[in-house]
DNA sequence: GATTTCACG
DNA sequence: ACGTACGTGAAATCC
């Protein structure tokens, strides 16, 4: 019979749970926290994956066929913390009490152990999973076989089949070796071919297949310097390869099933959670296993929760128009393919209302035509995370309903939207599966669940004010945005790696220098090792400190800039490895390769303002403020088809919202008047006539309009401007006493705050503020910064977001190709042609300035030119 | 996973 | 006395 076999890898998960979890140790001091990661993590796996037997392979010694190999392999590993070496035998113990099985072999690692078991296993056609943390093992994905990778942390998993493997790699998963034999792998010490990474090795074995096959073809590879380099490291990278080859064969392990039955012991395991004081691991383990393994009331488990019902029906064309016809609304769960923003939707479930009816539709068929009909007669659609159905080539309609859009306005304080939470929250008797049997039970189980939730979570927003807020601005929102991600935005890979090499050219001069008047070699990025330098081994005067060491952030270098000729360095360092880190190198892996354009993610569920964000890149962090910094805007240009990127933010918007939230006269004058804002407010504040107001005193006032916006405290203002927190304070004094209206609005806003528990946008966001009650100062002081700054800061994100989708409409109206593609608070970067540049400058002036009519003009600024740093 | 640092509005 | 400006995302280190 076939049976579900897990393999884990020991060495992998228990490292990866060291790192991952602070160092716990139990009463006696003796670190426990990589035992309990990994015990939970077994838990956790046996709870979903119901495993018939399960084995923990782990390493053993550090000599290995490898080493005798090539002695250098593994050998820039820094040595196992005594803390994790210390917690090994825990791991001997801990599996004994769990009945589970603990494999290790001289000569051999976790790796080739588990690649033995597992490929024979599922050659005699037993479903096997490997678990690990190493990316190596998804080399031995194969029919039978797949591989759990710990994505980051140790909680999150991530399954490879044969498909998820190719749709991430592009090959087959044994050319992982080929792949390791060419790019090598620093942390295994495996050479590789130097000056191929992981970009040329790809390319290489997509053209030629394997390795062996790339150094049979060198003739015909194009690029001299490449060619040069495969030649001269032919036995190198045969040998690469080699040491990436997991091996299949260990010698002894016939395998027979039973072997690695699972066998709890609960005696034992009782006592093992008793003496390190693991209670979490107790109660996973009885979780699974019941309190006892015998006795007289074994067995004998209260149900409390509701059972799940996971029926459906496979629907064909027949069934899916009856059902569909008698439907009002219905909700949908779909099974999406591919990768954002261009996954493709291959079946869906649908639970139609009232009836209740559950049916899978494959949507190229003719069910899945009817299914669309239903969608494009704006019948009401439930799903969750509408855009990615929107990605999928679903129309918008008007009377979709986003459950987690939803969710978000209901609670934007949340980090996470899950429907087991929402299940829990509001069907608190209705059990929740840990795991599903496959990705269409899942479905099911979603498509129920938010058919349920729909009304419910409407119910709740138009109580609390924001249905207009969820129809006009969220929901019409997620086309936008989908349509921004879909088109991404131009970047020129060329320039890009030009400046990537010149960059880190740069940066390895400076970090001669460094050490060079360090007089030591160490690590430039490590904030620990950097302190032992300057402030021990150089004896600069430490200025601040962080909870763990010294402080080295740029304002405590700044100081320090005159003392010591190693600041400047280290300060050029910083921030030349900060761009080619963060920006350079990291755009250019997400720069797709067809069409040249990088596709961030809009998030509409992150923040707690009612802001976007960006992620995968993160595009609305890109470099402006520095010379330098401005190369890397420079990159990002106008796509194929067009001439120019055209941006267009806001003047001012959070100040203007102020002005007219607040009602103050003299504030709202100055806006009327179009006037410099910074300078009337030095001049009023500081009392000196408008002209006579110098740089520094704009500058100041500025920080201190700025300061009122994020909800304003002498300490954070005396430490911008360099000033007495006394001075700070006075300025503070002045400005409100200036402006009267403004203090009234600040103190009712908090008052109001107080009193609800919650604060609003003019355009009816919400967001609660519980900890305004809170008895810690600090607590409470961060509460009412927030409830003074997110009304500015979240109708400034919802008049945007307006503009955005008017003039998303008004640009296809106007039948033009120029399109949005970046949104990054309070401005609009398009792309556009030489043709169409004063329509859409138009477009856009009307959209975002007539978007809302407050008591102060709306004025953007809009620019255009050949990037985006000239279009400023 | 927590911490530090730094990029943006 | 308390010791932070508001809102994000990402990289690197830790041992």
């Amino acid at each position: 019979m076939n049976k579900r076999f897990v393999i884990l890898d020991g060495s992998s998960l228990m490292y990866r749970a060291f790192y991952a979890l602070p160092p716990l140790t139990d009463s006696l001091g003796e670190p426990t926290n990589a035992i309990f990661g990994f015990s939970n993590m077994l838990t956790k796996l046996l709870g979903e994956l119901n495993p018939d037997a399960l084995v923990i392979a782990f390493d053993k010694g550090k000599k290995t066929f490898r080493t005798e190999r090539y002695p250098e392999y593994k050998g820039t590993r820094d040595k196992t913390p005594e803390e994790l070496l210390a917690q090994i035998p825990l791991l001997h113990e801990f599996a004994a009490a769990f009945g589970v099985s603990f494999i290790e072999k001289e000569r051999y690692e976790a790796d080739d152990i588990i690649g033995t078991l597992a490929t024979k296993a599922a050659a005699a056609g037993h479903d096997v999973m490997v678990v690990t943390g190493d990316k190596d093992a998804l080399q031995l994905v194969r029919p039978n076989l797949r591989v759990m990778l710990t994505k980051k942390g140790i909680s999150e998993l991530k399954a490879y089949d044969e498909e998820v493997f190719r749709e991430e790699y592009g090959f087959e998963p044994i050319r992982l070796i080929d792949l390791k034999g060419l790019m090598g792998d620093t942390s295994d010490n495996i050479p590789g071919v130097p000056g191929v990474g992981p970009k040329t090795a790809t390319k290489l074995l997509l053209e030629y297949g394997t390795l062996e096959n790339v150094l049979e073809n060198i003739e015909a590879i194009s690029g001299k310097k490449l060619k040069e380099r495969l030649t001269e490291n032919r036995d190198q990278a045969v040998l690469s390869k080699e040491l990436a080859t997991i091996e299949l064969q260990v010698p002894d392990m016939e395998l027979t099933m039973d072997d690695y039955a699972i066998m709890p012991d609960h005696a034992a395991m009782k006592k093992f959670c008793d003496r390190y004081e693991l209670k979490g691991v107790w109660k996973n383990f009885i979780k699974l296993y019941g309190e006892s393994d015998g006795g007289l009331f074994a067995g004998m488990e209260i149900q409390e929760a509701a059972p799940v019902d996971l029926s459906y029906d496979e629907w064909e064309e027949k069934q899916a128009a009856a059902a569909l016809a008698k439907a009002e609304s219905v909700a949908v769960c779909g099974i999406f393919t591919g990768r954002v923003p261009f996954e493709q939707l291959s079946r869906a479930v649908v639970v139609t209302s009232p009836a209740g009816d559950t049916g899978l539709i494959a949507l190229d068929s003719p069910a899945g035509q009817q299914l669309l009909r239903f969608f494009e007669a704006d019948k009401p659609a439930t799903f969750y995370e509408l855009k990615q159905y929107y990605h999928a080539g679903i129309k918008a309609q008007s009377s979709f309903f986003d459950i987690k859009l939803a969710d978000y306005l209901l609670h934007p304080e949340l980090s996470k939207y899950e429907l087991s939470n929402l299940s829990h929250q509001y069907f608190p008797g209705q059990s929740v599966p840990e795991s599903f049997a496959d990705e269409v039970s899942q479905a099911v189980w979603t498509a129920k669940l938010i058919a349920k939730l729909q009304p419910k979570l409407a119910a709740e927003l138009e109580e609390l004010g924001m249905k207009k807020l969820y129809d006009e601005i969220e929901l019409p929102l997620v086309e936008v945005l989908a349509a921004m991600e879909q088109n991404g935005v131009y970047v020129n890979r060329k320039n890009l790696e030009e400046k990537a090499a010149e960059v880190g050219k740069k940066i390895e001069e400076i970090q001669q220098d460094i050490y060079t008047l360090a007089g030591t070699e160490f690590n430039i990025n490590s904030p620990k090792q950097l302190g032992e330098v300057l402030f021990e081994r150089l004896e600069l005067p430490p200025t601040k400190k962080t909870k763990t060491g010294y402080s080295t952030n740029a304002e405590v270098l700044e100081s320090l800039r005159y003392q010591h000729p190693i600041i400047e360095q280290i300060l050029a360092y910083r921030m030349w490895t900060k761009l080619k880190s963060t920006y350079l190198d990291a755009i250019g892996e997400l720069i797709h390769p067809e069409s040249g354009r990088v596709h961030t993610s809009f998030n509409q569920t992150v923040t707690a303002t009612g802001r976007l964000s960006s992620s995968d890149p993160n595009l609305q962090n890109i470099p402006v403020r520095t010379e330098e910094g401005k190369t890397i805007r420079a990159l990002f240009e106008p796509g194929e088809g067009y001439d120019y990127l055209l941006s267009a933010d806001y003047s001012q918007i959070e100040l203007r919202l102020l002005a007219h939230m607040s009602g103050d006269e003299s504030f709202i004058d100055a806006f009327c008047q179009n006037q410099d804002i910074h300078a009337r407010t030095a001049s009023e504040v500081f009392g000196v006539p408008l002209a006579e107001v110098t740089p520094t005193l704009r500058s100041r006032a500025k920080a201190v309009n700025f300061g009122i916006v994020y909800g304003i405290s002498d300490y954070g203002l005396s430490r911008d401007l360099h000033i007495p927190k006394k001075e700070a304070a006075s300025y503070i004094d002045s400005y409100f006493a200036r402006y009267p209206g403004i203090r009234k609005f600040m103190d009712d806003t908090v008052a109001a705050a107080h009193e609800t528990g919650c604060v609003t946008t003019l355009y009816g966001r919400r967001r609660e503020l519980p900890a305004i009650k809170s008895r810690n100062f600090m607590q409470r002081s961060l509460a009412e910064r927030m409830a003074m700054n997110t009304p500015i800061q979240g109708t400034a994100a919802d008049i945007i977001k307006l503009a955005m989708i008017e003039a998303y409409h008004r640009l296809q109206d106007a039948g033009v190709k120029s399109r949005i593609l970046l949104q990054v608070h309070d401005e609009l970067v398009l792309e556009t042609t030489e043709k169409e540049r004063e329509t859409v400058s138009k477009i856009l002036k009307e959209s975002m300035e007539q978007v809302a009519k407050l008591s102060v003009p709306l004025l953007i600024d809009i620019h255009s030119g050949k990037n985006w740093a000239e279009a400023k």
